[in-house]
DNA sequence: TTCCTATTTGGTAATATAGCCAAGTTCTCA
DNA sequence: TGAGAACTTGGCTATATTACCAAATAGGAA
């Protein structure tokens, strides 16, 4: 492999790592459809705040969310929505997974 | 969050935790193209064969390529073709997140 | 100021991942 | 059979990730 075919694949290895993970994703789905301060998204996810925080760091060293300061809270969002189309690549991975074993067990 | 939402996205964080690796990501790229064996991906990714075997095995777990053996090779494919909108997916993200830089640095 | 809430950051221990070498398996072909 | 090629698996070490607690920072209200 090439360095520069190298460096192409690491730079989108960045952005499906900073995406693997069940709370992440939950994170992503949820601020898909609004904005939302840390706070709640901690109520939502049930962690410690300072887990979901690092979570949300994460995304966002990968570009994924953006955040905003208004008062004592930050407000996160999706900078980039174009990722929305992600979730259903990977749903319809796990159904053809799923129909996959099925067909074995029948 | 509850057990059934969080059964959900740990499911897709499996298939997404599969892909992130910028080896196995390339792995894909290669095999979205035609089936190859085990001994010629060795051979383009340039890492020792018991690692690239190894990355193989992950993907295959996570039903995203699918293994054949014929004579003494093994030849491996995409099983789930519609993960390659995911390159896309990432690709979009990379660029939107690269023009926000770019924008500061103007 | 002082307290309180919201959030981030540092530290730490447990767990997971990655890559190589060595050993085992399977198949081909002499 | 025996040698050798193609893979996989086990073992090991180095590194990365995760989650929590505790401490630090920032803003709002009394």
């Amino acid at each position: 492999m090439d360095p520069k075919t190298q460096a192409r694949f690491a730079a989108r290895a960045r952005i499906v790592k900073a995406l693997a993970h069940p709370t992440r994703l939950f994170l992503v789905d949820q601020l898909a459809r609004r904005e939302i301060c840390v706070c709640k998204l901690t109520e939502m996810v049930g962690a410690d705040i300072s887990t979901v925080s690092k979570h949300l760091s994460i995304l966002k060293a990968a570009g994924i969310v953006a955040d905003e300061k208004r008062g004592n809270q930050v407000f996160y969002s999706l900078s980039c929505p174009c990722l929305l189309d992600l979730f259903d690549c990977v749903e319809s991975a796990l159904k053809t997974t799923a129909q996959k074993q099925l067909a074995l067990v029948k």
